[in-house]
RNA sequence: GGAAAGGUGGGUGAGUGGCUGAAACCAACAGUUUGCUAAACUGUCGUACGGGAAACCGUACCGGGGGUUCGAAUCCCCCCCUUUCCGCCA
């Protein structure tokens, strides 16, 4: 969420931003500040009570010690009247505070100055693409048809075993999903980012730090019993290592990356878009996440945009980047490049990483900073990305790289398959 | 799931009603000494919020919440978590 002070200080610049996200805060965000200014104006009043508490608790005591009894029960009185206005002001207080929170809680972060206002995903900026994709498209079977004739996937039997979004990956499919898995950590690996295998499941704090809660609650799997929601991407588990955790400014970048299967209920969508592997409810990714000085974050971003985009001229695909505007941009993320790669058959563009500097936005609630030089303490920049979300690359790889005989793996990944080909 | 012990600052750990925001040690940082490293010595060394231009001042925080008391890390109640033993088990 967004830092109260910060609003305070740059009301003009974060209300021009937040209006790229073609909605208006403005009311909100007054409403914030003037919560604020009664706030700070009732913990004044509160601190002034308890100090002259705390002094009249050290004064009755001297008396108590020296016997003189009477003049501290004469104080006692005064006492009595301070404890019930305090208890008044902090029921108040604390009254003001939640206010506050859940106010913030409704105030997306504000974008970069990079961004455009825009409605929706149609006015996204092509920031990059690999050229002509409808070049290539004719006789193309779709995935789902591919994954049926190789016997790579069989989408009946995971409905059998947990339901419809739950793929079975069988044979070549399961060796292939193993293999990207272990290409992409090799690749981050190489990159630099620190591997870890996170738990996946996650407490409610965890899901409160990254955002997902409460605004999404109902994308994620929640277990009752335990109460801990099974993760819908690494970001969670990944960035909540941090959570609460001061770190030294030299420790700055850290980058991580891990690779979980994720969960994700995915109420309400139908039709084309859940076809095959398009959308499921478990799929597997490679995650990476940087936790990064302010004044770098964006460079980080560059850095694993650029990665991504390695990773996609390796796997041979055609693809391009968007840079999402102000109406399409997720609530927590300040800059977002969407990456596409373009499936021949289906003949439309499949979102397969959105990487995000979410600036301090997410910092502020997993309440992770770093001392700098001059011993202040401020937030840390975090940034993910998907390096890469797995089942439209295997939808697209099977799509784009089908021919007469089967089809073809791309050179990088054929020493992670032990095959060249599929058929 | 049953039983017991315990949760204090970056770490170890002292602290059973006021002199404790918290000893001591370690780590860290700055300085002195030193041919270099090491050692030694001196000093600094929690976080958040509020007030202030600043120096600084105030308040809160010893797992979380509530209570007793003029006053709680310390006493009482509830909850959470961790560890150990037993049971179960990949």
């Amino acid at each position: 969420m967004l830092q109260v002070p910060y609003l305070r200080e740059n009301l003009e610049a974060a209300l021009t931003g937040l209006n790229k996200r073609n909605k208006d805060f403005a009311e909100t965000v007054h409403h914030i500040l003037l919560v604020d200014e009664k706030r700070r104006k009732i913990q004044n009043e509160l601190d002034g009570q308890l100090a002259e508490a705390n002094q009249l608790a050290k004064s009755i005591g001297d008396l108590f010690k020296s016997g003189k009894k009477e003049e501290a029960d004469e104080l006692k009185k005064r006492t009595s009247e301070l404890k019930e206005s305090t208890k008044e002001l902090e029921v108040q207080l604390l009254a003001l505070e939640e206010e506050q929170k859940q106010l913030l809680y409704l105030v997306p972060n504000v974008p970069h100055h990079s961004v455009v206002f825009g409605k929706g995903a149609d006015e996204n900026e092509i920031v990059y693409s690999t050229g002509d994709v409808h070049a290539n498209t004719t006789n193309k079977l779709p995935h789902w048809e591919l994954c049926e004739k190789y016997d790579l996937i069989d989408f009946e039997l995971g409905v059998k075993i947990a339901g419809a979004g739950f793929p079975v990956y069988k044979g070549k499919g399961a060796r292939l999903q193993r293999a990207l898995i272990n290409y992409f950590l090799d690749q981050a690996q190489a990159a630099g980012y620190q591997e870890f295998q996170p738990p996946h499941l996650v407490n409610e704090a965890s899901g409160y730090g990254t955002g997902q809660l409460p605004d999404k609650e109902g994308q994620m799997y929640h277990v009752g019993v335990d109460d801990l929601y099974l993760i819908p991407t690494a970001e969670v588990p990944l960035t909540n290592l941090f959570r609460d955790v001061m770190l030294k400014e030299e420790q700055l970048p850290i980058k991580l990356t891990g690779y979980t299967p994720c969960f994700r209920r995915e109420a309400g969508s139908y039709g084309k878009d859940v076809r095959g592997l398009n959308r499921l409810h478990q799929f597997d990714k490679v995650e990476i996440v940087q936790l990064a000085h302010p004044s770098k974050s964006y460079e980080h971003l560059e850095e694993m945009v650029a990665h991504v985009k390695g990773l996609l001229n390796q796997l041979e695909l055609p693809f391009r980047i968007l840079r999402l505007c102000g109406g399409d941009m997720g609530f927590t993320s300040a800059l977002t490049f969407d990456f596409e790669v373009f499936s021949a058959a289906q003949e439309r563009w499949l979102e397969v990483s959105s990487t995000s500097n979410f600036e301090t936005f997410q910092a502020n609630r997993l309440k992770c900073r770093f001392k700098g030089a001059d011993g202040k303490s401020q937030l840390v920049h975090t940034l993910n990305g998907s390096a890469l979300a797995l089942p439209r690359i295997v939808a697209a790889l099977l799509e784009n790289h089908q021919d007469e005989n089967g089809i073809r793996i791309p050179h990088a990944l054929v020493p992670y398959c032990g095959f060249e080909r599929i058929n």
